[in-house]
Parts: C-alpha cells; sequence; structure tokens
DNA sequence: ACGACATATATGTCGTGTAATCTAATGGCA
DNA sequence: TGCCATTAGATTACACGACATATATGTCGT
C-alpha cells in the first residue's frame, strides 16, 4: 500500500476513533460529538446567526446546520429567535443550562487532547499540521477551522 | 487554540473533505466511498465472511457490515452464499460486474492519493504516518487498516 | 410588480454507532 | 444419545450525522 494510501486510510481511522471515543465521553452530558461543536462555538462566539454558526463548523460543512441545531434547542440548550432587523435571520444562543454545559465539554476535550499529545509524543507536530493545512485550504471544513483557529485572519 | 485541538479539527476536516471529494468522483459509477473500500477489499482478498471483511474494513469498524453489503448485493456488484461447512457463515465475493469495477475504483483513487502527495510534498511523511498508527494503535479501525497495510504481520 | 439573490427549511439516501434479537453451531453433562 | 446453556455470526431497529437537492421565504434593485 503506497503511503498516500495508508495517509487517507490512517485519518479516517483517526477521526472515526477519535469520534468514538469523544461520544462515549460525552454520553453523561447527553450529546453528540457535533452537538458539543455547536455549543463551544456558541459559547466562544455567540449569539450567531445559523449561517453565521455554519461557517465556523467543522462538521456539517456545506449546508445550514438547522437539523443539528434543532435537536439541541429541543433539549433545552440553544435558544432560537427570529432577529428583529431580519426575519430571514435567525439568532442563535445558549440557554443557562447551555451555557453550563460549555465547561463541562471543555473538560472532556482536554481528555482528548491529552491523548494526542501522546500519540504526537517525540514527533514534529508542525510537519503534521502543515500536512492536514495544505490538504483542507481553500475546502469549506478547511475555511471554517481558519475561522475558529486564527480569527484575526478573516477577512471576511 | 491548542495544537491538538487544531490537529484533532484538521483530521475531522480532511476527513470530512477527503471522503466528499472521492465521493463526487466515485458518482458515476453509482457507488459511495465506503461501498469501494468494500469491492477493493474483496477484490484484493475475496472471498471473505461477512466478519472476515469487517475486520478488514476501515468504515463500519465495530459491527458486521451487513448493511453495507446488502447495497452492494442489491445493485449487483457482490454475491453473497451461505457457507456450506458453517450456516452461520456468509460467502461473500464480487460479481463479474464487480470486479470491472475494480481498477475503475483504483484510478479514480489514485487521483485522490496524488492530491495528498501533493499536500505532503516537502513534509516528512514518516512523522505524519507515525503519529496517526500510534492514535488509532490497539483501536478498531487501526487494526483493520494494519492488516490491510501490514497482512503479513497479521497474528491472526 | 418583477426577478435576482440570499436565507432558511425540508427531504431522500447513505453511513455509522449502539443495542437487542435471531439463528446456528458447540460443548458439557446426565 | 438427547438436552440445554453458551458462544459466534448475522440481522434488525433506532438515532444521529452528512451530502445533495429541492423548495419556500425574505430582501433588494430595477
Amino acid at each position: 500500500m503506497r503511503p498516500a494510501e495508508e495517509l487517507r486510510y490512517l485519518i479516517l481511522a483517526a477521526q472515526r476513533e477519535g469520534n468514538r471515543l469523544l461520544g462515549q465521553a460525552l454520553r453523561p452530558l447527553g450529546i453528540t460529538p457535533s452537538q458539543a461543536e455547536v455549543i463551544r462555538v456558541l459559547g466562544e462566539r455567540g449569539p450567531l446567526t445559523l449561517s453565521g454558526l455554519g461557517e465556523l463548523l467543522v462538521c456539517e460543512s456545506g449546508n445550514s446546520p438547522s437539523r443539528l441545531v434543532d435537536r439541541l434547542v429541543g433539549i433545552g440548550l440553544v435558544r432560537r429567535d427570529v432577529a428583529a432587523h431580519d426575519r430571514r435571520h435567525i439568532d442563535l444562543s445558549l440557554t443557562a443550562e447551555g451555557d453550563d454545559l460549555v465547561r463541562r465539554i471543555a473538560e472532556i476535550e482536554e481528555r482528548l487532547h491529552q491523548s494526542i499529545d501522546a500519540a504526537a509524543e517525540g514527533r514534529d507536530v508542525e510537519q503534521i499540521l502543515g500536512f492536514l493545512r495544505a490538504f483542507v485550504g481553500g475546502l469549506p471544513a478547511g475555511e471554517a477551522l481558519a475561522r475558529r483557529a486564527r480569527p484575526e485572519a478573516d477577512p471576511g
């Protein structure tokens, strides 16, 4: 198997296993990894419109994250209000209950990040970051992440 | 954003965008990326039982890939026969039509691999491979890939 | 009023994880 | 030998996520 193919499958495997581990860790909170991403983004950048949120999410890159948000509204973690100045827009913000989760999510994610650090131990992380940034650069999910990780550089 | 977190999201972004690109490229063949993985594995290692196939798939890690295979049987690319010696087992093999697809899939994947090579240009691929292998080592999807990439080392 | 465009929602298909269930084979034991 | 519990393999149901597409609705320029 040529290196590029192994790399492709390794990325698939890492994403799937990481998501599975995170899902198990988040289960006591009653939310999924994608839902946790929404809550964390709203906690840091909220309030946002639906499409504004979509531009910051790595999951659910292409479309508006309507259904994802619907479930969070359904379980009382997110509030959605029609914007006064433009009724096409939806203002999304965390409820008090959602706000409480932000910190607990961050703690759970931190444990995952520590296992990532362990795998990166003794390796040149810049090589890895550079490769992945080059691959996703210009693509929707990559741009969303760039807006999250380097918000000042956002020309939009 | 700390490096481990960016790494996590970069892996998510790369997997999603790569899968999206591959899905578009495979669309003319009428199959999805996961289905393509099944066909390539059956082409190289078939015939296999359902659980034997499951042990070689990076997608669909935990369970038997019944549903995935069902769709391939439905569109006439895979044949399933109950094993004579043990009726719990299912023997899976490619139909002639499925066999024809193996090469065309390989060609499409090759173009994706070239864009992976482009992103890896000038970078130490061993650093990247090492990190990802360490992260998924011991986890189901990582083991499946190890059996694929390094079949001789499979201890059974 | 009309059309172009942006925004929001709805839907269909597929993929994936979990868990429960079904069936077939196996092994222990009277 | 016959019975039963256990194990293995496969299937199914449910929920969520993701991509593509279609549709409805609102805003703005003309």
